[in-house]
RNA sequence: GAGGGCGUAGCUCAGUCGGUAGAGCAACGGCCUUUUAAGCCGUGGGUCCUGGGUUCGAGCCCCAGCGCCCUCACCA
């Protein structure tokens, strides 16, 4: 039973109380935050032991460290970029303060004025004057030395698990850092920002299953959004040349260290432009949060370095596939049989049987770009290591994407690959209306799975009034997040990821 | 959805061959005015994930369930 421990507690906020003090606290205005209290530290130069009386500063922050020796006391408090050390002496604060400290508990949260100074072994400290406490925690804080480490229970309360780990409260403050400069570098490049509906009568744009809801008033079925592009490109018919979308995205599918349910997408569209000014604008954005972080270009992720300098590798499909499965991406017998060969037609087969007997793509009934693909999948992606756009897919992976003039076999899309992950794609966008209709039926008939899709008559109308030639890109930012900030799993760079309701908690 | 792993004190973790449930931190009482995972003396704290089963006896073995993690499947 812990109710010895919350009892304790208890029984010193009460004593606060007793002693007419506010145990949660009011408005504490000016404090300076604690690493800037550090940086006046060292410029004011002091020498250990000493203390300059002239310098006093208001801090607070979470208390993660108390010792009390009686007469004495060092505490830490932390607040969301550093810790920093406070001491009080019982002498140098009124009764009534020392009297609060002997109540305090890590975890409380108390505010301080006092002098900067060095200890004996020279570590800064603010010398209290006055202390307030300013909220009383109730429940117990993990150990102070391995913090929280259990991964349930890290997602659960991640309000603990931000104020005990400053590793997870760094990555959190780097992901902001990282999605403040693309906002920055794209407003820079004259991309207006702008929100398209999450809640969408008909949804597309990407093919996944989506989350259905209802609303009332309306009587109508709704789904979260899968892609904000189809609203996107109504803006740039609309006239807006430049727009993203920084985007939370919902499908309903499986959940892996590099999908969760909800996830944020960037996603832009620049009229007049194609796949190469993708190009340029993924690897300026990159570029731009790395310098807004430590501006390392050279950057670990596991076990592996990865440099993030411009320009990326550029490389075809069908050379990556060459190189790395020893086929021609246009011998369909080789694919074929190179896929058979690695067991890969099993899962497209759905039956062992079938996909044994089978001698070409036709005898499964299947596209021969898809067996191609799951090739690409098995034996190329795992190798795309450092960052590399792949150009030049076959068109029958994306029909809704323009193809590429003196070969219409092949798409005008690129993928980003980093450390096997697909970070990004984008297209020189499908603009003609009547074209976009046929991909667009064609591939419903193709999706032929229990999920309604309907075709956007109302979308392919905008593309009637004209939509101007353009470059469309997509970035998971989540992913990239990840790989700036050295994060295996997507949980680790969403503050609330998506967990299943415990009854304990 | 399939396979594998894990679940022991508030937290981090031990637990041997199936034989009385352990440590550190945290807590409680006491001492301590320069600590750095502070120290010293003393005390309390358990639904061993849940429910069955085997056994004289189960934290440990078996079955089922729950939760989490990983791999795969699903997934422009």
């Amino acid at each position: 039973m812990p109710d010895d421990l919350l009892d304790a507690r208890r029984r010193k906020l009460q004593n606060i109380v007793q002693l007419e003090r506010d145990p949660y606290g009011r408005r504490f205005p000016d404090v300076v935050a604690n690493d800037a209290i550090r940086a006046r530290a060292e410029a004011l130069n002091l020498s250990p032991g000493q203390t300059a009386e002239a310098e006093r500063v208001t801090a607070a922050g979470r208390i993660t460290l108390l010792r009390n020796m009686g007469k004495l006391a060092f505490l830490h408090i932390r607040d969301s970029r550093a810790d920093l050390q406070i001491g009080v002496s019982k002498k140098a604060v009124s009764e009534s303060d020392w009297a609060v400290l002997e109540q305090l508990d890590l975890g409380d949260i108390i505010g301080v004025t006092g002098a900067i100074g060095r200890t004996k072994t020279n570590e800064v400290t603010v010398w209290v004057n006055s202390l307030t406490i300013l909220s009383k925690c109730r429940q117990i804080p993990p150990e102070k030395w391995h913090g929280l480490s259990d991964v349930d229970l890290r997602y659960r309360r991640r309000y603990v698990d931000l104020f005990t780990n400053p590793e997870v409260m760094k990555t959190f403050r780097d992901r902001i850092a990282i999605i403040d400069a693309i906002r920055d570098h794209l407003r820079k490049l004259g991309f207006l920002e702008v929100e398209t509906p999450a809640l969408q009568p008909i949804y597309g744009g990407a093919a996944a299953r989506p989350f259905t809801t209802h609303h009332n008033t309306l009587d109508i079925e709704l789904f979260l959004r899968i892609s904000p592009e189809l609203y996107l490109k109504r803006l740039l018919v609309g006239g807006m040349e430049r727009v993203f979308e920084i985007a939370r995205n919902f499908r309903n599918e499986g959940m892996s260290p590099r999908h969760n349910p909800e996830f944020t997408m960037l996603e832009l569209y620049q009229a007049y432009g194609d796949l190469s000014d993708m190009m340029d604008v993924t690897e300026g954005m990159i570029s731009s949060a790395i310098a807004q972080l430590d501006g390392r270009h050279e950057r670990q992720f596991g076990d592996q370095t990865i440099n993030y300098t411009a320009p990326f590798k550029r490389r075809t499909y069908g050379d990556l596939l060459r190189e790395h499965a020893g086929v021609d991406l246009r011998d369909h017998n080789a694919v074929f049989e190179k896929a058979k060969s690695q067991h890969l037609l099993n899962k497209l087969a759905k039956d062992p049987n079938r996909a044994a007997r089978a001698s070409s793509a036709a005898d499964l009934g299947i596209d021969q770009a898809i067996i191609a693909n799951e090739l690409f999948e098995a034996t190329v992606e795992p190798y795309l290591i450092q960052p590399t756009f792949v150009t030049e897919y076959p068109a029958e992976l994306c029909p809704l994407t323009r193809r590429k003039p003196d070969d219409p076999t092949l798409a005008l899309r690129f993928e980003l690959y980093v450390a096997g992950m697909e970070l990004a794609n984008a297209y020189t966008e499908l603009n003609d209306p009547d074209i976009q209709r046929q991909t667009m039926s064609q591939h419903l008939q193709g999706e032929g799975d229990e999920t309604m899709r309907v075709v956007d008559e109302d979308f392919l109308l905008a593309l009637e009034y004209g939509m101007p030639p353009a470059g469309g890109l997509g970035v998971g930012i989540d992913r990239l997040v990840m790989l700036l900030t050295n994060s295996q799993s997507i949980r680790d760079v969403i503050l609330f990821p998506l967990q299943r309701p415990s009854q304990n908690t």
